[in-house]
RNA sequence: GUGGUUUUAGCUCAGUUGGUUAGAGCGCCUGAUUGUGGUUCAGGAGGUCGUGGGUUCGAGCCCCAUAUUCCACCCCA
């Protein structure tokens, strides 16, 4: 067989040991605070059925799925009905050939879980999950075709705490990673106000797919998309008058009430951002939190309020997280009226800012080795056996250069050895030679900074531990 | 799905209007240093120029197809 040059598919990568350890680094962080909140953790499958994921994400959602071929003769059903006859494209069903995919996001398995589960669960229900995600999308910054995403979503309860506590688990996570970000929360139920107000509640998602451009293309861009949507000069003045109240949060709510007072949706939504804030004070919460009349997030499902997070410095612009309430996620699976609400950080973009922004931990290193034992030949690779023992009993990760070098080589065991442990950024060598092997000592070298002592085991322990 | 862009040594990239033997930096290997990595010095290895066709006396360079990279739109973590 010819020799293939091996490839991977578009949008997917290898993570090494340096990037899987700061991928878990990210992941560790996200995962104390879910549980610190009290979150439980959950697992579903790669693949879902197809009639499971279909038609949750909208038009768009569903050409983004990957879906999975039948196994065997996939095509079997379509060459019987036609005679092993080539199929024309009017017969031809995906729906035939395909009723497995993967996971396009972890809300609609949870939401499936939830169904299925609903006589074990114990409501309300708080679940975080952190798995990948495949999406068909061409890639680009920050956008790949498999990224992790990490949800904590609680179904089960209406209450707005639940929303307060999401976002404190947003601050909380996003601080001790370091990240400068900015969290935007608005309500659909306002959405759903402003487009009644403006012209209709049937022009909801028209508008809110234009104005979350408002950043990107500014309010011309806006006009000219609406403009062409049919909308008149008169509907898009109310709106820009509307959607472009600045001011402190609370002065921005009061300012939209009697603007929006004619639609009870608009005013319930108020009220739910109100509250939130109120709470929000009650807690004497330092949170960033920026109402935005023009944050609209694509997921058909969301009801009412919506968050995104931005960070604030760095070159990525797309969200690094985003959520919101949905009231009847698991209604299309047969459980109707359970509200759900939950947030969803993206591993990956995370991972972009902090890399460029250079916020990970120096201590993280590709290898967990602390001390490297180095010899001289067989005889000094034995008398580390027990020191190497003794270190691990210890707590300390630690290793011995495996191969013996022959004597005649034996210039070559400074490079071989000393390589392999600054190679892998192993912090400390602890050498063994006869001399050191006749008075039961190593030669403990720190290669951050060149010092070198000699050392007992005991000694050897200690100074490892005190410089941790 | 639409538009553009990238692909040359392990990595990052040069490569003139198409013209002998395709270059650099870093990394790697060997030695200076027969008990020590990272620094310094000397030397060395390494490329079917993404892949498949085509044009030409001649293609890394031009044309077509395809894959891939990155970017924007749509949409989204």
């Amino acid at each position: 067989m010819a020799i293939q040059k091996p490839s991977l598919p578009k949008g997917t990568r290898d993570f090494g040991a340096a990037e899987v350890q700061k991928r878990k680094y990210i992941l560790n962080t996200i995962e104390t605070v879910f549980k610190k909140y009290g979150f439980m953790p959950l697992e579903t499958p790669t693949m879902e059925n197809l009639s499971t994921l279909e038609g949750k994400y909208g038009d768009e959602g569903d050409k983004l799925l990957f879906r999975i071929l039948n196994s065997g003769d996939a095509f079997k059903d379509i060459k019987e009905k036609n005679g092993e006859q080539k199929v024309s494209d009017t017969d031809f069903r995906i729906s035939a050939i395909s009723e497995k995919g993967l996971r396009y996001d972890l809300t609609v398995p949870f939401a499936r879980y939830v169904v299925m589960n609903r006589n074990n669960i114990t409501f309300p229900f708080k679940r975080y999950q952190m798995q990948p995600v495949w999406r068909a999308d061409r890639p680009q910054k920050g956008r790949y075709r498999e990224f992790w995403q990490c949800d904590a979503d609680v179904v089960g309860s209406d209450s707005l705490l639940n929303e307060l506590d999401l976002i404190q688990i947003y601050d909380e996570a996003f601080n001790q990673l370091g990240i400068g970000y900015e969290l935007r929360m608005n309500n659909r139920k306002v959405l759903a106000g402003i487009a009644q107000v403006v012209k209709s509640i049937d022009v909801m998602s028209t508008i809110a797919v234009a104005i979350d451009k408002l950043d990107k293309i500014g309010e011309e861009g806006v006009r000219k998309e609406l403009q062409e949507q049919g909308f008149s000069a008169d509907e898009l003045n109310t709106l820009f008058d509307i959607i472009s109240i600045r001011g402190e949060n609370e002065q921005i709510l009061q300012q939209l009430k009697p603007k929006i007072k004619t639609t009870e949706e608009g005013l319930k939504g108020i009220e739910e951002l109100e509250l939130i804030c109120q709470h929000l004070k009650t807690i004497n919460a330092s949170i960033r939190l920026k109402l935005d009349f023009s944050l609209a997030r694509g997921l058909s499902y969301y009801t009412g309020c919506i968050f995104e997070v931005v960070a604030t410095e760095g070159t990525l612009k797309s969200s690094i997280g985003g959520g919101g309430r949905y009231d009847n996620l698991t209604g299309i699976f047969g459980l109707p009226n359970v509200s759900g609400v939950g947030i969803s950080f993206g591993l990956d973009r995370i991972y972009d800012v902090l890399d460029e922004l250079k916020l990970f931990p120096p201590q993280l290193r590709a290898s967990s080795t602390g001390v490297l034992f180095c010899h001289l030949d067989a005889a000094t690779q034995q008398y580390c056996l027990p020191a190497l023992k003794q270190l691990r009993d210890a707590g300390i990760a630690a290793e011995v250069y495996p191969d013996v070098v022959v004597k005649k080589d034996i210039g070559k065991i400074k490079g071989v050895q000393f390589d392999y442990a600054s190679a892998l950024g192993i912090p400390f060598t602890a050498f063994a030679g006869e001399q050191e092997m006749a008075q039961g000592v190593f030669q403990v070298k720190s290669l951050a900074t060149g010092a070198q002592q000699v050392c007992t085991i005991e000694q050897l322990i200690t100074l490892y531990q005190q410089q941790q």
